[in-house]
DNA sequence: TGAAAAACCATAAAATCCCATAATTTGATT
DNA sequence: AATCAAATTATGGGATTTTATGGTTTTTCA
């Protein structure tokens, strides 16, 4: 499975339609499901990206582990309460529901951040000052780091 | 086979019909039985959906195991004299038997919550107060838990 | 015969398909 | 290195299909 790399700013049209980056639908590209499975983050305000196939192995784990933990079986129930599957139109566009949208801001223009084996979904703006929050937080906390 | 994801909150109409949410039936769609199996959930007020396949599968499991364990035994016996197919109409819809809307509390409006290899179906606002009471004992048992 | 179930028809909103075009990237050739 | 042609990608909009929902008629069967 190839990664997730680098950031496109794309935008949303009238319809809410938005183009996935080529890049990232190549990662995809042999996957069964023609499409990602969304979420919303839950540790920022943006969405998280992944394709079915990892849908499916975290499904697998939280599915034996729940055998012997209760809390986990919760957790992989919201999993999937949670999870919106979105396919892929004929262009490589997505629509992403509205409730997304608005947890993460975004309305005109959208940025897809690689993360390797997975992606988010980001307001630009939000994004530029998550990152430079957390730049300082790494300056504050390792003085000498080298950045 | 596919999974159950998502949810999805559908409205009954005077006749007591419901849509199943289309991506659902997609996932049942070649399924011999064109139809859902519906039980009332042993361990919440809501109600508990799947395949026949699956019901199937369960049945050849538990015909195994019950030799060896009674509580199995009596459990899979409690599930199949419960369990109702019900089979959808031309648009997909069902009729919910009323002893099962009384059991989860439902009336006007439905959730339809994937769960994996099962759904179920709940009041909406029963479900979020169930949500919320799981994500609180998720916090206070695996506070470092990351949600 | 009467009530419930099934079949049938209708419709608005949403999603998807199809085609077109602008923008960008790639590659080839000088 | 510069330039042009070809392919790919992002974006836009109209036409078509699907979906959820509602209502009416017919069938079933107790």
């Amino acid at each position: 499975m190839s990664l997730f790399l680098s950031s496109y700013e794309n935008r949303l049209d009238a319809k809410g339609r938005i183009s996935v980056p080529a890049s990232f639908r190549a990662a995809l590209n042999n996957e069964k499901f023609a499409g990602v499975v969304l979420y919303r983050s839950f540790t920022n305000k943006c969405i998280d990206g992944l394709s079915m196939s990892r849908m499916e192995s975290l499904a697998a784990a939280t599915d034996k582990m729940g055998v012997f933990d209760n809390a986990l079986d919760d957790l992989s129930a919201m999993l999937f309460a949670d999870a919106r599957p979105i396919q892929f139109d004929v262009t490589g566009r997505i629509i992403i529901p509205a409730d997304l949208l608005a947890h993460a801001g975004i309305t005109n223009t959208a940025l897809f951040v690689g993360r390797g084996n997975s992606f988010q979904i980001w307001n630009p703006d939000a994004f530029r000052a998550a990152q430079n929050k957390s730049l300082e937080n790494l300056r504050a906390s390792r003085p000498n780091l080298i950045i």
